[in-house]
DNA sequence: ACTAAACAGGATCATATCGGTCCTATTTGC
DNA sequence: GCAAATAGGACCGATATGATCCTGTTTAGT
């Protein structure tokens, strides 16, 4: 299925979010609510956040969460290596020499050449595109045409 | 992490084995000693491949697995699809209606989109980039002008 | 015809990761 | 000082993955 995580999946919902109101800041309760997610989750999920300084937390009474960056700024790919760590299709395209297989050494190179296709395709997509809503084919298309 | 399970990192381990001698047909057995891999689970996986036309079986004595389709033809993409099933980042990308967020709707054509473009990567490789030894960047520079 | 090699198709089981929750600081506005 | 919020871990239950095994069915060779 190759999928992401759920977790990163609601994780790109609550960035979405901040996205469509990039001036303001929301506290983890609001968010959850917003979203209709458990609000445990979420703040566990904007503390990975904040930690990957995606966003930025004000602590404290009246506190909450804002964008570190403009949405057009910050892609999903961010948003995955931070709630995933880094997108590696294999433990072997990390980099460590994992492979005592010295058959699938040949292959090593190839898989890090793939997961770089996938980490750039991921790349092209910023919050800002996750806010505006798809009408007609605009993102596809030039998503498509970037490929 | 986004990373492809290990059987699928396996599968694309047997396929690239029988893509450096093509003609040739191999059975479980060989397969899974040439590889350093568990014959159980081998042979596991070349059933998956056979249910999906990737590779053909002659049963009976003698019998074994080839290619079904030259090197060049077979993408990495459907291995993947092979072992683990429509590639989709996401529940939501599948096109099936579990969306009970609506706002998560708005980004479920985003999704979709992004999922299309890792798989016009992952389709980009063929198991006869896999076997070609990576000397210089020949692959992964054609690859990135690709993108 | 019989036997052994080899694939087909499930069923099963342990384990690791994921998803979700909770508890205890620490900070800060009122 | 109190209440609102974040910070940082620790902690389980469910789920899926990885690996194995068992029982057919097919076929080559003797």
């Amino acid at each position: 299925m190759l999928r992401i995580s759920k977790l990163t999946d609601y994780a790109t919902g609550v960035m979405t979010r901040l996205a469509r109101e990039p001036e303001r800041s929301m506290s983890a309760q609001q968010l959850a609510q917003d979203l209709g997610l458990p609000l445990p989750t979420v703040a566990q999920l904007l503390k990975r956040l904040t930690r990957a300084e995606l966003v930025h937390s004000v602590r404290g009474a009246g506190g909450g969460y804002g964008l570190a960056r403009l949405p057009q700024a910050i892609s999903v790919a961010e948003v995955i290596v931070a709630i995933e760590g880094p997108v590696a299709l294999t433990e072997c395209a990390l980099g460590e020499g994992n492979c005592t297989l010295e058959t699938s050494c040949a292959t090593r190179a190839n898989w890090q050449v793939i997961s770089q296709a996938v980490r750039v395709a991921l790349e092209s997509v910023r919050l800002s595109d996750m806010v505006a809503p798809p009408h007609g084919v605009p993102v596809s298309m030039s998503m498509a045409r970037r490929l």
